[in-house]
RNA sequence: GGAGAGAUGGCUGAGUGGUCGAAAGCGCUCCCCUGCUAAGGGAGUAAGGGCUAAUACCCCUUCGAGGGUUCGAAUCCCUCUCUCUCCGCCA
């Protein structure tokens, strides 16, 4: 959510800068409900405070054996007027909340100009991409080929977009997950949470996949309904909310493993072969909490932390920064780390990495105390794929094939894989 | 699933219709005292929002959440949620 207080004051910046990623904020519509807020607001509160001070004058009254029935005559109708004047405040402050948590977030000056993907900014490079002295299988057909990946299977029990793996490629995405972990929790700092993988609504708000992106997500139809966890952005980065961090507990830094749920509405079309997309992966996901000041260097601290995974795989990969067409809707700065698949000849995308500033902070009262003024005020937020496990593994198949379909193990995993060294059939 | 107890400020914990944003203690901050430390004395110490140039005044809201009664609710009524204890069941 971006400050209210910056959408009445500077709503024409706001919506210049929110222009820049294809978004139309209604700038007059918004002022004029703003100007019925404000006068509303302030009659009500008038409104209250008149009653308040009535009801301590009859209070006082009363205790002292005076005769209050002009007093209560007084106030005979006030209770209908500040009802009235509640209920209408109420009404277009939800219209105004409905409209603040529909707006994307202010994009970072840095942020390169486009419309879409083509127009992301390559950053670095690490290693050229790999070439083979044979004709690269793509890791379906490899996986098929070794009899390690059935999608059969997996639509027989779930439908498309589902996968079964078995024997060492199954464990070599658990292998994945460990040197994620261990990497980030020994190297990097970060501590290790196990988190909820169903959520409620209030969580998704916080962190901006609802009100707005609702059929990207599964939902349980019980009573209160839960939502299945999209990443683990969603649960570990409500661990702060309506918290007040003191000054020298930040930064935080978590990590997480969880599979992560998706609807994929949307995307019919796209990718509908293999593991590329699925409804349901293996992530490990990276989250800082930060004082407002820190949070750009932590983004590319962060990015860091992500691809030092990918260089301990050896993989190949580019690091491109996201034009304000692409850039997701709550983030501010986003890099994408794209790893080199020889099968599809093409970098896709491994992890994303986003500095969401105050924006989540701000919808779910993320705070630390200011050791200067001992005041609260809103924490900085970030999150990124330290990396996606599904995707990882891909890449590790299709990079480390041999000629004769088998794959080796990166170096990286073999202690994870009781020191397997090639997966053959 | 059954039975019971509870939810108040950073913490402990008083408070059954008015002057209660809320006693007391702890913690924390500042000051005084003390050669240092400890002990002692004093003052202060919630969050959100509105107004505003203002993190200054002033005003509003908040005692688990939502609704109701009332001139007035932490206190009374209703609904819900969560926590704890015991029993059952279970990984």
């Amino acid at each position: 959510m971006i400050d209210p207080k910056l959408l009445r004051q500077s709503a024409a910046d706001v919506a210049v800068n929110l222009a820049r990623r294809g978004y139309k904020f209604d700038t007059v519509a918004y002022l004029l409900l703003e100007d019925r807020r404000k006068s509303l607001q302030m009659e009500t509160e008038s409104l209250q405070s008149e009653r308040n001070s009535s009801a301590k004058s009859i209070g006082t009254a009363k205790a002292k054996g005076e005769d209050i029935t002009s007093l209560l005559a007084a106030v005979e109708n006030l209770r209908d007027r500040l009802t009235s004047s509640e209920a209408a405040l109420q009404e277009v402050q939800s219209l105004l909340k409905d409209i603040e948590l529909d707006l994307p977030n202010l994009l970072d000056d840095s942020v390169p100009d486009g419309k879409d993907e083509k127009d992301n900014a390559e950053v670095r490079r690490w290693r050229e991409p790999s070439e083979l002295r044979f004709k690269a299988r793509d890791h379906i057909e490899l996986g098929e080929n070794l009899g390690l990946i059935d999608f059969e299977a997996a639509s027989k029990i779930s439908g498309s977009r589902f996968t079964v793996m078995k024997g060492p490629l199954a464990r070599m995405q658990r292998a994945l997950i460990q040197l994620m972990l261990d990497t980030h929790t020994e190297e990097h700092g970060y501590q290790e949470t196990y988190v909820p993988y169903l959520v409620q609504a209030e969580a998704l708000v916080g962190t901006g996949q609802l009100p707005k992106f609702e059929e990207d997500l599964f939902k349980t139809e019980t009573e209160t309904p839960f939502y299945l966890i999209p990443t683990a952005e969603v649960p570990v980065t409500n661990l702060a909310r309506d918290a007040i961090f003191e000054a020298d507990e930040l930064p935080k830094r978590y990590v997480a493993h969880t599979p992560c749920f998706r609807s994929e509405a949307g995307s019919y079309g796209q990718d509908t072969r293999g593991m590329i997309r699925q409804h349901q992966f293996e992530k490990v996901e990276l989250v800082h909490f930060v004082a407002a000041e820190d949070s750009m260097a932590a983004l590319e601290t962060l990015t860091g932390h992500a691809e030092a995974i990918l260089q301990k795989l050896e993989l190949p990969y580019r690091v491109v920064a996201l034009c304000a067409g692409d850039v997701g809707f709550g983030s501010a700065k986003t890099y994408d780390i794209e790893v080199w698949l020889p099968g599809q000849k093409k970098y896709r995308e491994i992890s994303s990495c986003s500095n969401y500033n105050d924006f989540q902070a701000r919808r779910m009262m993320a705070r630390r105390r200011n050791p200067e003024s001992g005041k609260p005020e809103l924490i900085h937020t970030l999150n990124g794929s330290g990396v996606a496990a599904g995707r990882a593994l891909i890449a590790v198949m299709e990079n480390y094939q041999n000629a004769d379909g088998s794959i080796r193990v990166p170096a990286a995993l073999q202690r994870y894989m009781g020191g397997l060294e090639v997966i053959s059939a």
